[in-house]
DNA sequence: TTTAATTAAACAAACGTTTGTGCATTTTTT
DNA sequence: AAAAAATGCACAAACGTTTGTTTAATTAAA
């Protein structure tokens, strides 16, 4: 089995030339080394004959260099993520780049085994949505001089660059909306607690509530999981008071919510309204179409991409830290009160 | 910048060891070798405190294995290959290999790009859901004695390793459904024409209606993809008759569907009914939720990841091509009808 | 006490490339 | 016709591992 690979040696051998002539031939470097124009063609016709394919380790390993970018993101189940993955690739790739792209599940130490098997696999760059709360394990590798960024998720505390959305500006504007149609009790369900992006929103929904003069607003949950948004939203409807809007600070968590209220029978938006972070194509298909404060993932792909590479090619970044403009979509799910 | 990356040289020197000694006990192999207990623990100590991250590449050159496995995916955008792009992936993360995830874009160039880039990159194996109606790039490989298993969507002329469902089955089970809800004007939306997948059900849409003695029924469409389902709706009510219900070979066709449906102010299921192939989270949400046959998602991934370890490990395997039941699931999407 | 067996580790080749340097051969210049 | 320059290519080292073979030192057997 498994007929014998064919390398670059036997392309020498099978033309007359030496290795050297025909590696710099396959480079495209025959010029810039005077390889006559027969030794090329003879190279190029044999190498198509023979179905060379290049061994990229063996390449590698001598230059450093991989020509691979590894995209690290926590799980391929949330749309938004899937997204921002089918955004990267098909921009890395227009580079010639390749991209490595894994699924840390959520979970902290397999993002570190995964990264190391990143790192032992030569990438050129990372781009990352880390989903812990300690950066060691990155900026180590950023010290080393690895090309990094990170995306979405990010650390207010280190200079690791980022590329994200400005998560304090969507959340305030969104309250805003609810408040401007007359909400005043307005719950904010909450994803990971620590994680920089729901920090910045919820300091969004608290600066909006307080500037309206609203004090006793209520901010719970802990997780971007469907389960948090289900069950924060459960609990939420044996207190005392109703809140009139609820604010989902992802998608994941919208869907969760959705289906408490659907199991109690609570309509959106006839008895409360409901605004929430992130949009995809199935929001609008929704039986209510959800309103919602939309990230630029394109935008937030093609900007990451452009900044990683440059890296990779040494170039002065004096920016290293962008915030994008989110965009608020008006659909069905906030009604005007009173 | 770029601080020295450390090798299995530098612990040498640092131990006092030699590389092959090194080598050995970070390879587990040390009691194998009889390598001294006080040197393994110099060893490991020397590794931990430099933060040693083996080449893998080197490894890889050397070995001609590299713990890696390639999976081809047609887009991360549809939620049914991300889900099975994250099952995959956790799937193969239990064994010690690493996954190579990318996106093909729907595209039978950037297939082959992505695959030679995944050869040059020394995989152990492949996974691919393949794009094209053209399967000779990979079947050279399999030949060459890569392993490899195709999943959801097949060769049926070739004798290329699958896990797929039962795409005939599910087919005549959602068109039986219909049936027996009285419906006999049952229009179906299908994907690409040629992939094994979409003609299977199509064939069971068609076996179904013609055992019901209906054979004027409508097969249009040619894409698995919004757009379509949206525009083949479109086109389908500027007909004489409407169809009282449409069978959708694709989620993503289904919303595109559900989107034209509800322009045109037509109802789920008062005025129509809709089932369709995939099932998803997303669909519980919504407005109608979706009657669907549901592919058993995770099983293929395990059974693939189980099937190809075993390709990889050179066991004999009598079972090449697998074929998974699907799963008919109910919600409210089709009414009865007469 | 010499020889054999065991233990512990070093040597060196190989994997498939890339690349700096060197060496013929041919062409041009003087 | 001799020297210089240009052309076309080959040699060999290096990248960081793994691994088959040796070697040296220690212990056990004779």
């Amino acid at each position: 089995m498994a007929a014998q690979k064919i390398n670059i040696n036997d392309i020498a051998t099978k033309t007359g030339l030496s290795i050297s002539t025909v590696s710099r031939v396959l480079n495209g470097k025959a010029e810039q080394f005077r390889i006559g124009k027969k030794s090329q063609q003879k190279v190029n016709e044999v190498a198509k004959e023979l179905k060379y394919i290049p061994n990229k380790f063996a390449a590698s390993l001598r230059t450093g260099k991989s020509n691979t970018i590894a995209l690290i993101i926590p799980t391929l189940q949330n749309p938004f993520f899937a997204d921002l993955a089918s955004n990267i690739n098909a921009e890395i790739r227009r580079f010639g780049f390749t991209t490595m792209i894994s699924d840390s599940d959520e979970n902290f130490e397999i993002e570190k085994w995964e990264l190391r098997q990143m790192i032992s696999r030569n990438v050129d760059g990372l781009i990352i949505v880390p989903n812990g709360n300690q950066w060691d394990h990155i900026k180590s590798l950023y010290d080393r001089g690895l090309p990094i960024i990170c995306i979405d998720r990010y650390f207010e505390d280190s200079e690791l660059p980022f590329v994200s959305t400005d998560n304090y500006e969507g959340a305030y504007n969104a309250t805003k909306h609810l408040i401007e149609n007359g909400h005043s009790r307005i719950t904010c369900i909450q994803g990971v607690q620590y994680s920089t992006p729901n920090k910045l929103r919820v300091k969004g929904f608290k600066i909006a509530m307080e500037e309206a003069g609203f004090h006793d607003y209520i901010v719970t949950g802990d997780d971007f999981s469907l389960q948090n948004g289900y069950l924060e939203t459960e609990l939420l409807f044996h207190q005392k008071q109703m809140p009139t809007a609820i604010f989902t600070l992802s998608n994941t968590i919208a869907l969760g919510c959705m289906k408490a209220l659907k199991e109690m029978n609570i309509r959106i938006p006839d008895d409360i309204s409901l605004i929430t972070f992130d949009d995809h194509p199935y929001l609008n298909y929704l039986e209510t179409p959800l309103s919602c404060i939309a990230q630029p993932v394109n935008d937030i792909s093609k900007i990451a991409v452009k900044f990683l590479l440059s890296q990779i090619n040494k170039e002065e970044n004096r920016i290293k830290q962008v915030l994008l403009k989110p965009q608020m979509i008006l659909k069905k799910s906030v009604r005007r009160i009173i």
